[in-house]
Parts: structure tokens; sequence; C-alpha cells
RNA sequence: CGGGGUGUAGCGCAGCCUGGUAGCGCGCACCGUUCGGGACGGUGAGGCCGGAGGUUCAAAUCCUCUCACCCCGACCA
């Protein structure tokens, strides 16, 4: 049993805080709103990365990397684009510091100052598109296929580990097509990557669909997500892919000649993911003990705890775990031996226990005995005693067995926790429970923006796999076509 | 920027109201016994009580000012 961390019933916030503490993944910073990834959590955001990054040239992208300063004329280009990051971008200034003639500490050398403030990245689109204009000539170069792993800024007023910090690490594709045609498809088919990764290795249901005018991406045309549920019944947006149009091109001057011999704008997409995840990670799966991680983006999947008495047992039971180590190496399995003699059993089930760890093997003298071995899972807190023979077969399937059941368990969660409503008072009263709402609505931003008003819900997305279905918007009784997802979100 | 809270040992906290030589738990170091769900005993190290000023014979404690962080809201991935 885990030793004092809140109870997610209790205080979901305080409860989210701790267990990034204790399983070791993150912690502040001496600068506010940034934090400091410790080696666990980055060795989460590793996995993740490697499982994206195979997907991005899987699907034809390459990486390259972009510089963190944009000049401040480049923001100002595209106008949405501008005043939509213009209240959280961090400027710099000046480039040097001197002592201070009056004593100790450094100043700003005001001898320094630049010509042209630069801003540090909200996001690249535009430092991107500069460059485009001169890799970009002809229908011949296109399309263009970027991905770019790296840090952002958005100076936040508020902010939480993991969920919401200043800086934060993220990965950004962008990508230029001859035709609108492709560029749509390039933007859906990123979203479908984001889905698959989202369901496939975080075990995390998502539904896809697209932002509301009031919620879309600043100098998009159109932004697609992907949004999933958390254990406390608010919604996470855990990625988001958009259709820039030919908005960028447009204000870069970036054309190419098709092959009618035309100049023409090329049409772009964005698509972003970023450490955000990790976040979602904890809030969808962990529980009062602690952390529970999906076995495929686990860094350590499998640990094996020996349990002796005499000193000299460890050598025996060491004996038999060197085979067991090696075999499930073999299949890809990451495992851990921890023979550490300074922590006893006891504390290192709890310990693996608060950091995910999906498989604990332990194993004794008495074990040794009965060609036995004890197999405990994380997600269950269940463990059965099993004969040594053919346990890695075992494991590797239980490891399945867990990642299903993860994305299982989460999409029940999340169909019982979507409700369809009909009349205003049902709406305010599940809002205020928390969950999806799915509700009819008339289409206005002045509806939208008195909903989330009264009840601080926002529409999170309009379904792309929504029925059509006649009906009144849920606030106003104006006719409405289809549903859209509402709730209150991160 | 509003509202609430907290700064005392590495971490978590008590002490403050009612000023009088700074304490508890965890962790840490050493010794011994322990080891199948966060072991136990013994010994020991560790703190200008967030910062500045004031009141007082005397301030962690009272007063003023400041700084930082956390939580709740407005902004947002």
């Amino acid at each position: 049993m885990s030793k004092g961390i809140p109870k997610r019933s209790e205080d979901y916030s305080a409860w989210y805080n701790e267990i990034v503490k204790r399983a070791g993944l993150a912690e502040n910073s001496p600068v506010r709103g940034c934090m400091i990834i410790k080696p666990y959590g980055f060795a989460i955001w590793e996995k993740m990365q490697k499982a994206l990054d195979d997907m991005f040239k899987a699907t034809g992208h390459q990486n390259a990397y972009f510089p963190l300063f944009v000049p401040k004329s480049f923001l100002e280009k595209e106008e949405e684009h501008a005043e939509g990051f213009a209240k959280e971008c961090a400027v710099v200034t000046h480039y040097r510091l001197k002592v201070n003639p009056d004593g100790k500490g450094l100043i700003v050398d005001d001898n320094s100052e630049l010509e042209e403030p630069l801003i540090i990245r909200p996001t690249s689109e535009t430092v991107i598109w500069n460059a485009y204009r001169n890799w970009i000539q002809s229908w011949r170069d296109l399309p263009i296929l970027i991905n770019q792993w790296g840090n952002v800024v958005r100076w936040e007023m508020r902010t939480r580990l993991f969920l919401r910090t200043s800086e934060f690490l993220w990965q950004e594709g962008h990508t230029a097509h001859a035709t609108e045609q492709e560029a749509i498809e390039e933007t859906e088919r990123m979203l479908g990557v984001y889905s698959t990764f989202a369901e496939d290795w975080m075990a995390l249901p998502v539904v896809q669909g697209l932002k509301t005018e009031t919620e879309r991406f600043a100098g998009a045309v159109e932004t697609y997500c992907i949004e999933a549920l958390m254990q406390d019944g608010k919604a996470l947006q855990a990625g988001t892919s958009h259709f820039l149009g030919q908005n960028f091109a447009k204000v870069f001057d970036v054309k190419f000649v098709n092959q009618d011999n035309e100049q023409t704008y090329p049409w772009a997409t964005s698509w972003g993911l970023s450490t955000r995840m990790v976040g979602a990670l904890i809030m969808a799966h962990s529980d009062d003990n602690g952390l529970v991680l999906p076995p495929k983006l686990a860094p350590i999947q499998v640990v094996i705890v020996p349990i002796y008495r005499d000193d000299a047992d460890l050598p025996k039971i060491a004996e038999k775990v060197g085979p067991i180590v090696k075999e499930l190496e073999d299949r890809g399995i990451s495992v851990k031996f921890d023979d550490d003699d300074k922590y006893k059993p006891g504390w290192k089930f709890a310990e693996y226990e608060l950091k995910g760890v999906p498989v604990r093997l332990g194993i004794g003298m008495r074990d040794l005995e009965n060609g036995t071995i004890e197999v405990a899972r994380r997600d269950e807190l269940s463990k059965e005693t099993r004969p040594m023979e053919g346990i890695a077969d075992h494991i590797e399937g239980l490891l399945e067995e867990i990642q299903q059941s993860l994305y299982d368990r989460a999409l029940a969660f999340r169909e019982e926790n979507t409700f369809s409503v009909d009349n205003w008072d049902d709406f305010k009263a599940q809002i205020e429970k928390g969950g999806f709402v799915a509700a009819h609505w008339d289409g206005t931003v002045e509806t939208e923006a008195k909903i989330k008003e009264e009840t601080k819900a926002t529409i999170r997305l309009i379904p792309l796999n929504s029925i059509e279905e006649t009906g009144e918007c849920v606030y106003t009784r104006n006719p409405s076509a289809k549903r859209v997802i509402f709730a209150r979100a991160y």
C-alpha cells in the first residue's frame, strides 16, 4: 500500500501532483511555470517519441530543425496567427549583460538592444514557411513533409506539471502540398496517426473531430483534434492537426509553378503533440497506489525482485533469474532485475507499484525449491504463483493482455461517461457531474460563448463520425443537424 | 490580475494565539538483528525559522514592508 498519496476521489488535483512527484516523473523548476523532467518521466516521453517518430517516418516524413527564435516581423505576418499568440510570447530584446558598475550582479547592457526583437517560438509556422519560400519552386518540389522535435514557450498564467507548462517539449509537423485535397488528406492522415498512437500505445481511447471556429488554431482554416476523457470527467485535447489552407504561403510569398506553368500557392498543414500526453497518461490509468503505465510505454515492463534472508541465497536466485531476463529481453521486453540489497522486498513492491511497472516477478528460496515464480500485475494489483517453466511466454502474453485491458477499461469508462442530453437543465446538471455531453448546437459562436459562460463547458469537438440527426440546439432551440461534444476541459 | 493558502533540517510538518537557548516523523551515517507487502533497536550528523526593517532586556513567535511558491478563477495545447 502506498503511503500518503491523496485519494483520487477526494482531491484529484493533489493526487495528480503527488503521482508526478512520487513516481519521479517531474518537479517544479526555479523558473515559474517550467518543469524539470526527471529521468523516469523523460524515459516515458522517449518511448512516446520513438513510437511517433517511427509512424511519422512510415508516412514519409523527415525530421529537421528550425531555430528557437522567431523575428517579431515573422510572427506579425499572418494576422490571426499573430493575434492568437501575442498574449503569451517571451520576447528577447537584448543580447548582452554586463557587470553592474554600481555593485555586484549583472545588468542588461543597454548598448546591446536588438534592432528587431526576437520571439521565443510559441510554434514554428512562420520561420518554417519563411524557409519554404526558398525550398519550393516547382510542383516537383512538393510535397514537403517535415517534422521537428523541439521545445516551445507559451507564457501561461497558470501551469501544471506536464498538462500545461510555459515551456514544453513537442513535435510539430509542417507540410506543403500542391493541392488542397492533398493537404486535407495529410491533415486527416496525421490525425489518424495520433489516434493510433493514443489508442494502441497509450491505451487511451479518443474521439476524432473538428474544432469550432472559437477553438481553432490561430491561422488555420480547419483544426482537427483528438479528445480523451480523464478519470475525473474532464476532457483533454490530446493532439491537433491543422489544415492551414494557403494562409502562410500567401503571407510568406511561397509560390510554385504547377504542371500548367502557372504560379500557384501551395497548401499547408501542421500538427503537434506534446509532453502534455505524459499528463494524459497519468490521468487516464493511474490509481490511488500510484502510476499505472501501459506496457508499450513503460520504461521498465517487468521488474524482478529477489527475496532472500541469507546473502548467500542471492547468487542462487540470480542464477535462476539470469536466463529469464535473457529470454524476456530476446523478446524485446525491458526487464530490471533489482538485486539492490539496500532495500527490502516490501519496499520494492511498493516502489514499483508507485512507478507503474506493469509486471512484477517475485522469486525466493521457496520458488527455487518448487520451480515457481510469483507474477503480479500492476493494473489489477493481483498476483499468482506460476511454474517457472514457460514463464517468458506467459509474460509476453500478459503484457499484451494488460495493454488491452487498460484500453478496454478506459473505453468502458468513457462510454459510461458520455451522455446524450436534449434540454438545458439536464445539460447544466450533467456538465456539473462531468463527462462528455453530446448535445445539439445551433452552430453560432454566440451560443457557444454563452454556454461556456454559464457552465464553463466548451465544445470539445464536432465528431467526424457523428451521424446526421436533426434536432434543436440545447440552448437556443434553433435547428441543428448534428450533435457536438461538450465538456469541461484541461 | 482577483480570491485563498504556505514559507522552520534533504522531504513532510509542529511550535507562533499567551516572546525566554528550535522540536517531531521520514530520510541520511554507523552497529547489530531482520528480509514472501514500505522491518526493528541503539548511537549520531544535520536548521543564521523565505528576506528587510521595527518593537523589546529578549523575536520563529508581535508590527510594517517585501519576495517566492502552491491551490481556485480569468488565458490556453
